[in-house]
DNA sequence: GTCCTTGCAAAACGTTTGCAGTTCA
DNA sequence: TGAACTGCAAACGTTTTGCAAGGAC
C-alpha cells in the first residue's frame, strides 16, 4: 500500500489529503532509515520550502495514532519514525550511543501478543543493550 | 550483586562513593517498577532533601554508561530507568498510549546478539505497537 | 590536597499548543 | 461554507551544562 492509497483511505475517516502529507508519507515509506522528525523536515522542506516542524509532527501523530507508521524512542532525545515495521532489531551501546543492527529473522511473537491482549498489532521492537566492544574495555570485570 | 557492592566496583574505576549515589541505586534495585528520573528524585529527596535532579541524572548516566541499569525511552516524553532487565515485555497503544503488559516466557537471544555483536549484552527490551480493543473501533478496515 | 561530585540555576532540546489565515471537500 | 489543516511563534517538560562550594579518598 503505497502513500496515496494510505491518505485516500484515511479520508474516508474525516482526515484531509494535503500534499504535505504525501511528501511526508512518501518518504517515510521510502526509506529504510528511521528518520528524526528533524530529518522528515529537512528532507520535506526540499520540496515544500514553507512547511513547519508543527506539520510534521502534526501529520507524524496521525499517522501513528491510524496504525500506519511506528514511533521508536530511542536514548537520545529524540524520536524516530519508521513506516516499515518489517525490519531488524538494534543493539544499543549503553555506553557511548552506537547503533548496530542485529539481522536475524524476526521472531514470529505478532500473533501471540495480539490473541493474548486483543491489540490490533502492527508490529514490535527489540533492542538489546550493553557495552561495545570498545567501551568493554576496562569495565565489566 | 547489590548497591554497595556495585558502588565499591566503581570505585577503582574512579568514581566516588557517594550517601546519593547509594540511596539512587538502591530504590532501583529494590523496585520492580520503570521509574522516570523525577520518581526518584522524589523517592531520594524524602532521604536527602537537598539532592537536586542534576544529580539524578548524573547517576543515571553514570550507571547506565558502566551497564548497571538500563534506560528506557517510551513514546511519553520521560525515560524510564530499569536496574532489573529481567522482566516482562508490553504492549503500547499507538492512539491512546495506552501500555498493557504481556506476560511470557523471556525470549532467549541475548547470548546470541553477545556472539554476533561482540558486545557485551546487559539485557534486552521487547515492545508491541498497535491498537487497542477500545482504538480498534472503526480503525483499520 | 586533589579532583570528583554536589546543588543550583540557566540553557538547550524536542515536542506540543494556540491562533490567524488558508485550503480541502 | 465549514471543518480541517498550515505556518508561525510561544510555551512546555525533560535533560544537560556551567560553575562555585563541598566531600571522598
Amino acid at each position: 500500500m503505497d502513500a496515496i492509497d494510505i491518505l485516500r483511505k484515511l479520508k474516508d475517516k474525516g482526515v484531509r489529503f494535503t500534499p504535505q502529507r504525501q511528501a511526508i508519507l512518501e518518504f517515510l515509506l521510502a526509506t529504510e532509515s528511521h528518520p528524526t522528525a528533524e530529518e522528515i523536515y529537512q528532507h520535506v522542506k526540499a520540496k515544500f520550502p514553507g512547511v513547519s516542524l508543527g506539520t510534521i509532527y502534526n501529520t507524524l501523530n496521525m499517522l501513528k495514532e491510524h496504525g500506519h507508521i511506528l514511533e521508536l524512542s530511542y536514548g537520545d532525545m529524540s524520536s524516530r519514525f519508521d513506516g516499515n515495521p518489517d525490519n531488524h532489531y538494534h543493539i544499543v551501546c549503553s555506553k557511548c550511543g552506537r547503533v548496530v543492527d542485529f539481522h536475524r529473522p524476526l521472531l514470529e511473537v505478532d500473533q501471540e501478543a495480539e490473541e493474548i491482549s486483543g491489540f490490533r498489532i502492527i508490529g514490535h521492537r527489540m533492542e538489546f543493550y550493553g557495552l561495545c566492544p570498545e567501551c568493554r574495555q576496562g569495565e565489566m570485570n
